[in-house]
DNA sequence: AGCCTGTTTGCATTCGTATGCAAAGCCGCA
DNA sequence: TGCGGCTTTGCATACGAATGCAAACAGGCT
């Protein structure tokens, strides 16, 4: 309580030189002497100043903040995504703040507004979909976005995503390799590029055979209503052998309906395959069959990105598209040969 | 590019009123009159305005935002409890800024200063352990700081954490009453104060029955190291009927390797009980009990202290402790009458 | 009209730091 | 000693908004 703020001018006059000195000793990149600048560093320490990042963000226009944007943190995709964005962020002495906002459009117009208000030096925009009119808005606004984990048609902004087409093909070849003819599909979120992506790399996949999906069902990338989604698709006589669930999270549903609803064995009565590869993905209750997205590469690319668009607000939107492997486990039988 | 930053003085020019005016008609409980207000509106609309959060901070002295340090997202009670927390601020206007950081001591350190450097208006430390002296120093910047789900000795600071020690009490007793006399702890980080407190509640929930662990093994609150505590543990031939893990992530580290490592079954061979009630726990294929933790509850304890603490420096800390229930599940034998 | 009260308004200053500019200092060299 | 060139320093101002103060205004009453 009693601790008033120490500001440069208390350093100043403690080291006996100006306020500008002060300024420049904690400036990298000034004018100074070694002489002033101990006297500086001495004064600065016995008071215990520290430069307010806020006064200095105003005249610099760098907050060295940077806004993220999330939907929610249920699918374990993402507390990982921001642990690792986090941590690359804090190396270059950014920090982020954090807003939620539910998936649906409307929110997101206020919330952008509400970053903005912060004077973000960058913003991450991860599970949410931006209307081409708002990203406009972003770059006139002259704030760098990256879209994380999601794409986009209109207007061109840089993104980061794994290769979801790929992941989706290779998936469909996996399982009509093993021997499945009847599979299904379980949808994420129809406004989702994830989504469409995997989709549309599943059905090419299966086409490759002369195949198409033989039922599918939405699950909204939600635990719950892909419960429901595995229900119904189970629920008749002549169901899939195997089924793609668009996400590990809505996959684990699946499998937990699968087992212990309809008592059937994975994956001697039906394969399960997801994608992302969360943690859980691994653990042996559920061994899941999966397409890992690189969480750690796709937060390399997305800091990078940022930093040049921080740098030079110029440069011109890239799309980057990290591979995406599968990763075969126990939840789907595995094709002879597949490993060699 | 183009669109410059707008102020607050272009918008008092358009609307042909001073700086004040525009100021006053954004600031809550300022004086103007409806004309004036329609005027600036009217131009602020026009021109995207939208008041400089940061330079407003610089004079209120506020800058509405939360510094939130939390050593990991692995564990899933963090990642629910930051999107409560980031939801039940934004509902006031606040905004989280996170900081991730190593358990280990030192980091913790550096990184409170770089908080303090944004200027926020108060500190949540969740999973976090604080030395005491560093504490007073918070309190010596006059920000206000709410321990989450840790509790601490040395001086006073407010604190929210849910009844660890009853709800190991609560587990004894019950595993007890379940007729299981051997039962073994697999314990978190011992620098943390919720695993002291659930093994302290938890042994003397056995002492009440003139019973004590039969086994003790340490997980740190990981999942690879809870994994290895397993193995040690049920590695002899007389192995415990009963295991209380400190935390749900680690008991189903533990459930994975009694069931697919070793065979045994739970909870015929085996019960187990974990700690949080993270979402994971009520997926059928673990079925763990568990202590319920009601992170609701704990977020919106925290806010209200942070509230409090923002406006009255000098409200006394008060350490608030939640009622924290276990949910019976499949995971352990229930005993006969518990539910009625 | 004249006075009093209460509300609006603008002016000027403030928050804490960075930075352009010009003055001052330093160094070496002739 | 004097001069050119480079570095260091302080002065003054700017960033964008909030606010104390006093002037201006509006309204009610006599």
């Amino acid at each position: 309580m009693n601790t008033r703020k120490v500001t440069s001018q208390d350093v100043a006059r403690r080291a006996g030189v100006s306020q500008s000195a002060v300024s420049r000793v904690f400036t990298p990149g000034a004018s100074f002497s070694e002489k002033t600048a101990a006297k500086v560093r001495k004064a600065a320490g016995e008071l215990g100043y520290r430069p307010n990042v806020l006064a200095r963000s105003l005249i610099t226009g760098r907050s060295r903040i940077i806004g993220l944007v999330v939907a929610y943190l249920e699918n374990y995709f993402y507390p990982e995504a921001l642990e690792k964005l986090s941590n690359a962020l804090q190396a270059e002495s950014y920090h982020l703040l954090v807003f939620l906002v539910p998936r649906t459009a409307g929110g997101i117009e206020d919330t952008l507004q509400e970053i903005v208000d912060y004077q973000v030096d960058g913003i991450v925009l991860a599970s949410v979909a931006l209307s081409s009119e708002l990203a406009t808005r972003c770059r006139a606004a002259g704030i760098p976005v990256v879209l994380f984990n999601r794409s986009q048609d209109g207007p061109a902004l840089p993104t980061v995503t794994s290769d979801n087409f790929s992941g989706g093909r290779e998936i469909a070849r996996f399982l009509v390799a093993g021997g499945c003819r009847r599979i299904g599909y379980i949808a994420g979120w129809e406004g989702a590029s994830t989504q469409r992506d995997r989709e549309a790399g599943f059905r090419h996949g299966l086409r490759e055979s002369g195949l198409e999906p033989c039922a599918r069902e939405v699950g909204d990338y939600q635990f719950a209503r892909a419960r429901e989604a595995a229900r119904r698709m189970f629920a008749g006589a002549d169901r899939p052998e195997a089924v793609f669930v668009a996400n590990d999270h809505m996959a684990f549903a699946t499998m937990d309906v699968l087992r212990f609803e309809l008592g059937l064995r994975i994956p001697h009565d039906v394969s399960v395959v997801g994608f992302d590869d969360v943690p859980p993905a691994a653990w042996p209750a559920y061994d899941l069959t999966t397409v890992r997205q690189d969480a750690s590469a796709m937060v390399a690319e997305t800091v990078k990105m940022l930093r040049a668009n921080i740098e030079d607000p110029d440069t011109p939107p890239r799309s980057v598209c990290l591979p995406a492997t599968l990763i075969p486990r126990a939840s789907a039988r595995i094709p002879r040969g597949w490993l060699s």
